[in-house]
DNA sequence: GCTATAATCTTGACAGTGTCAAGATAAGTT
DNA sequence: AACTTATCTTGACACTGTCAAGATTATAGC
């Protein structure tokens, strides 16, 4: 308990859920060591009992990021099980959905705001856990001949860029205003999904 | 002339130019309004005769990246005329390259460090005259069989997506190990660009 | 239970940043 | 030649990341 600020119990946390809550109300922008600190409650300093720097922080919240992308990928493919065209299109919608609602922890998580993401093992075991999940779709679609032949890993790859960067290009309002005058933004994430596809894939 | 720094003749060019190269040498962490006037040698302040703020100056370096990317795409398609399937290739992999090449001016177009794009109408200009130059691909294609029919501009789209998608994740380091290590970085954009196209497209 | 040690947090400082206001300098216009 | 305007400098402010020194509390060994 304690009024006391010393010793706060689970500041390192505390400090992380600060971070994600300046990125979703504040933007990017206004995410700076001491603001976390502040809305933490602890002096400007306090972070560095737990974070050696600002990257160690960014990367811990990174981290949030993708248990929290995961979470929702998982979500999208349980409600579809044995139906794997169905998981697919699930996932590219969820992950869309998360980048568009979730716009700051996405760009954090994917914009190069962290430098050196190898050195931090948490954010590549997340990462990686997050891609193998898809690997497992695209895996169960090849089975099922809803996706050609082809080494698993590499298409996976290939429908994750496809996704991601679409929704990154959407993002950054790249995308051309006539095209997403015409067309939703779910269609136009199905019709990239399906050049993939033997059979058509629908919503 | 003049050794005097007053009235420097094209100080908003050499700011940018200067922005550019900052980006090019030091990467993205070293761009500040005063890190740029010590490069053009003048004072701190001195661009705000030029830049309302530091956003209007990022958005000129952005302009002037689209401008470099324009130009590497332009050659591209000419080294290659009469053949769209080689066009396509050609464009997939100058913007491979040149995100790979200039990592940190890319990330400033593309990673929402500018923030309001939409207001800055040169930028808006060059950027859509890009996308414009893989329509006319994209349209050559179709016209040739070997791009399916569909909306031209919700197929260009889907392709630059693709490519875009993939050199991001490839720049941020996503792309898993294993992928890379098996397949190099073109032939993963080949493998992608080929769900797209009717006939093999080659290198 | 007491004490030594380690972990945690605060205070205060430093250099660097974006931005603004006031003033100096030079170019252009009449 | 005088006035006006654009351009550049100087100096200030609040904010940032980071570090050093010290205060406070938890923990481990006795």
């Amino acid at each position: 308990m304690a009024e006391s600020n010393y010793h706060h119990g689970d500041l390192k946390n505390a400090l992380i859920a600060a971070g994600v809550e300046i990125l979703a109300r504040e933007g990017i922008a206004s995410l700076s060591l001491r603001s976390v600190a502040r809305r933490a409650g602890v002096s400007h300093s306090a972070p560095y009992a737990h974070f050696s720097d600002k990257q160690t922080l960014i990367a811990a919240i990174s981290t949030e990021g993708f248990r929290r992308l995961y979470s929702k990928l998982d979500t999208a493919l349980n409600a579809h099980s044995a139906e794997p065209g169905r998981q697919l299109v699930a996932c590219g919608q969820a992950y869309m959905r998360f980048a568009l609602n979730e716009r700051d922890i996405f760009k954090v998580m994917f914009s190069g705001v962290l430098e050196q993401e190898k050195e931090y093992p948490e954010f590549v075991e997340i990462s990686q856990a997050t891609f193998q999940l898809l690997v497992k779709v695209v895996d169960a679609c090849q089975e099922k001949g809803i996706l050609r032949p082809a080494p698993t890993d590499l298409l996976a790859t290939a429908i994750w860029g496809q996704v991601h960067g679409l929704v990154s290009l959407a993002l950054e309002k790249q995308i051309s205003h006539t095209v997403l005058d015409l067309h939703p933004l779910d269609e136009v994430l199905l019709f990239t999904l399906n050049q993939f596809s033997q059979v058509p894939l629908t919503l």
